[in-house]
RNA sequence: ACCCGGAUGGCGAAACUGGCAGACGCGAGGGACUUAAAAUCCCUUGGCCGAAAGGCUGUGCGGGUUCGAGCCCCGCUCCGGGUACCA
């Protein structure tokens, strides 16, 4: 078809997005359009997404639903005027690749390299504008060698340690699982009851920062609700430690609790199972039941023991002295009591908190009140359920404290008791210490060497890396050591400091270590002499704008700002927040359920870019709701998306150059070019494409051709979204060079404003007509105005009572 | 249980700071073009009453504030996500 066949009658062509597509792609390599040079841009933006795990399935989705969004908003930034680096790559250790290729009989070491590659393929042709030059793959050595040195790093400033913790164990599979491999106290492979074991691990000392991680978030440009899950994550809470005085024994017995004002109706004790002086308080003659119950608890997992509802629990025999009240108060132990939280024991009050409730009425323990509601008394009886509201409620039978307030009596009787000697105020955390060791194969190693003269001995940083042997034999097994404890000829090597003969440490990272510091390496991917470059990473950390789920709120996320804080603080980076902007996205389904292999409605990407185009698949992915909170995939919906481009190309094909500029059409552009703008910014990209629809239906009203100066803006503004087809259009408009080298169009303020506009007017607040009126119509004329409309008029019964005037947009007139 | 979100046509969703509810798109119905179909283009499309003009009604439920509430306040219901015996 040439120009002169067009008319309105002649349906336009559709484009081809295989050729064009594939074309662009080409280009963009050819001229590395995408490549930002790191050393000179002067107005750097450093836009990051989440690196995928490269799973053997392929792109899910939600990858490029996340990749789309992170990359509209790259695109713009960039055009807007900014040189923008966009990094990707992959975290390819971890334990699903390593079940992956156990399940299919592979070996992770050859694996990986194809699920890459399956990935490369994939994402280029989504079209990224991502520079591939500063890809990662956290399972080279090249990036390994640099996550050790990260480990060295903490360990050098004394946040690396060594202790027994429990782990969750499978006795089927014969192996160490991680919390998520847990459903319901059950392995998720097969189904076996899980079991507590305890191992010797490594823990990083992220609660030493928890205060700072804590503070911190005030100041951070992130997703509230990505704060708000790292806030409870931290779980600060304020309260008190109180000393128990065991009867006629030397022991004392400390508790943590933020409800010390209750501290008279404290009516026993509980011990965590584990607690280190259940031996010590425990009487003889229930030093049996102790034993087998502590046994019980033991024998159960993690997980299952916190979701278990049921109180048990087992008297020691013993007695402590209630500080306040002087009577002797029973000890009991009890799993419901967590040794990892506080002291790992509790004074417990029934009358005031649910579980302790629940316990005393099934072990049939004195329930006393201590705080009563307004209403209540100090002999209202409690009833079905503990009082827990500490907001309002004054303290009774409590002596001198009868009648004081929770709020007052919380630091008036924690004062009290520490004159005696019973009570420190203290800060507890929920947030543990970050566990590192995982005894599995597909991981860094952990470089660290122990000798029998020296001790623990790191591996010095010129040793770096501890390479990752390549072992047929990577399955765990009953062992319950890591695969690589079973190969001497690896693990056998001279001490660093003095030579002798000792072991390396057989345990591997966990992959959240890998991910913990990514972002600093991809400015110096290339860069083999350090893990990160000073003067890159001055010119482009913190990451400008960071895009990810919110499934990582927590753990990656927390370990990101610890790994950063830490490095500040021994001088390797000078900021301590690695990420000044966070969004975090929304989750897509399917026909209003979540995508699951089991439900058959995965969507293949590839099947959708192969019929609609990539640029049409992932316009519809930012289309098909607000970015940020996800949306329903319907298989139908695309075509809307994909009519809007092919008449995007239709248009261009058929632009005029001499035709008359429209004012009412030039009106609309420079509100589009607002719109588009602020919405692009926000990530508010469902209705940013909904005004350029908008935006091109006023174009192509009635039979009217397109001018050339309508168009252009349009696809400047439809770059960042379909990027094959507006490079397409801007060359087929005759531009030299790329689209995203034109930068962003502008709007003039005074294109916004319209001379008329429409007023609603309204009786008694329901619309009863519209006028058309100047923009600054003053109030008694607009009113004349209602009063002359007949169709107003008619129900402007009575006397008018008042008159509400909203310039610009409604007058509503009270009458009765 | 707790903490965050959310609930708007047949469907996905819009609605600035309290000011025309339903933009944009899908689907559906009708029409044009076509031998026909597809594609494309045009029109209609919350519900109810009405021949029409027009009117009434309508944003999960019950109250409230206001000239005016999808939006604010109080009390619920349901759905999604996160955390979960955290003292």
């Amino acid at each position: 078809m040439t120009h002169a066949d067009s008319s309105d009658q002649t349906p336009p062509v559709p484009y081809d997005p295989a050729t064009v597509e594939t074309r662009w792609q080409l280009r963009w390599a050819e001229r590395g359009t995408n490549a930002v040079d790191l050393d000179g841009a002067p107005n750097p933006f450093y836009a990051l997404m989440m690196f995928p795990y490269p799973s053997a399935e392929g792109l899910h989705v939600g990858n490029l639903f996340a990749f789309t969004g992170s990359d509209i908003s790259a695109r713009f930034r960039r055009l807007q005027g900014h040189q923008v680096f966009q990094p990707l790559g992959y975290d390819a250790f971890g334990i699903h690749s390593e079940n992956y290729a156990l399940k299919v009989g592979a070996h992770p070491m050859e694996l990986t390299p194809k699920n890459v590659a399956n990935f490369q393929r994939q994402l280029e042709r989504a079209g990224l504008m991502v520079d591939w030059r500063s890809k990662v793959d956290t399972s080279r050595p090249d990036y390994y060698k640099w996550t050790q040195w990260v480990f060295l790093q903490l360990y050098k400033q004394g946040l690396a340690y060594k202790k027994a913790a429990a782990v969750n164990w499978c006795p089927t599979d014969k192996t160490v699982l991680a919390n998520e491999q847990v459903e319901n106290g059950l392995c998720e492979r097969c189904g076996t009851a899980v079991e507590q074991r305890f191992l010797e691990q490594w823990f990083f000392k992220i609660s030493s920062y928890a205060e700072r991680l804590l503070n911190n978030l005030d100041a951070l440009d992130w997703s509230v609700v990505t704060k708000q899950a790292q806030r409870n994550w931290i779980g600060r809470s304020h309260g008190a430690e109180l000393t128990f005085h065991v009867e006629g024994a030397s022991e004392h017995v400390r508790v943590f609790t933020t409800r010390a004002d209750t501290i008279f109706g404290a009516t026993y004790l509980v011990l965590a199972p584990e607690h280190p002086l259940v031996d010590a308080v425990t009487r003889d003659a229930q030093r049996h039941a102790v034993r087998e119950y502590q046994a019980a608890t033991k024998r159960q997992d993690l997980i299952s023991r916190k979701s278990v509802k049921a109180k048990t629990g087992v008297f020691t025999g013993a007695y402590a002295t209630n500080p306040a009240t002087g009577t002797p108060i029973p000890i009991w132990i009890a799993d419901y009591v967590l040794m990892e939280y506080g002291t790992g024991a509790i004074m417990a009050v029934p009358g005031h908190d649910e579980r302790d409730f629940d316990f005393a009425r099934a072990f049939d323990l004195p329930i006393v009140r201590v705080v009563a509601a307004s209403g209540d008394d100090a002999t209202t009886p409690l009833g079905d359920s503990a009082y827990t509201d500490d907001a309002d409620g004054v303290i009774v039978n409590s002596a001198q404290f009868d009648g004081m307030a929770v709020r007052e009596a919380k630091s008036n009787v924690t004062a009290w008791l520490a004159e005696h000697g019973h009570a420190t105020p203290v800060v507890n955390y929920r947030l543990h210490d970050w566990c590192i060791s995982r005894q599995r194969y597909w991981g860094p190693p952990i470089p660290i060497i122990y000798c029998d003269a020296c001790g623990v001995v790191p591996v010095p940083e010129s040793q770096l890396p501890v390479a990752l042997p390549f072992i047929p034999d990577f399955k765990p097994d009953d062992s319950g050591i890591s695969p690589l404890a079973r190969h001497e000829e690896w693990y056998r090597v001279p001490c660093p400091t003095c030579g002798a003969m000792a072991r390396r440490e057989t345990d591997v990272s966990d992959t959240f270590l890998d991910s913990a510091w990514y972002f600093l390496r991809y400015p110096s991917a290339s860069d083999t002499r350090v893990a990160f470059d000073p003067t890159r990473t001055a010119k482009w950390l913190p990451v400008d704008s960071y895009i990810g789920g919110n499934e990582h709120a927590v753990l990656h996320l927390l370990y990101s700002r610890f790994v950063t804080m830490v490095l500040h603080d021994a001088g390797h980076i000078g900021f301590e927040e690695p990420f000044t902007r966070f969004r975090a996205h929304g989750m897509i389904i399917r026909d209003g359920a979540k995508m699951s292999k089991s439900k058959g409605n995965v969507i293949n990407p590839d099947v959708y870019m192969e019929e609609w185009g990539a640029d049409a698949f992932r316009m519809y992915l930012m289309f098909l709701g607000p970015y940020e909170e996800g949306g329903d995939f319907q298989h139908k919906g695309i075509s809307g998306v994909r009519r809007f481009l092919d008449r995007l190309w239709a248009t261009v094909r058929d632009v005029s150059t001499d035709g008359a500029i429209d004012i009412d059409v030039m009106r609309k552009l420079h509100r589009t070019i607002k719109k588009v703008g602020d919405d692009s910014g926000t990530l508010a990209y469902n209705t940013a494409i909904a005004a350029m629809m908008e935006y091109l239906n006023a174009v192509r009203r009635g039979d009217r051709v397109a001018q050339r100066a309508e168009v252009m803006p349009l696809v400047q503004m439809v770059a960042p979204y379909a990027p094959h087809l507006a490079e397409e259009c801007w060359a087929e408009l005759g531009q030299a060079g790329s689209v995203f080298d034109g930068g962003w169009p502008t709007f003039d303020p005074a294109m916004l404003v319209d001379d008329e506009v429409e007023l609603v007017v309204q009786v008694n607040g329901k619309v009863r007509g519209k006028l058309r009126v100047a923009s600054d119509v003053h109030e008694a004329n607009a009113l004349a105005a209602a009063r002359a409309d007949h169709g107003i008029a008619k129900f402007l019964v009575g006397e008018v009572k008042k008159v509400v005037f909203v310039p610009k947009r409604l007058l509503n007139i009270v009458v009765g």
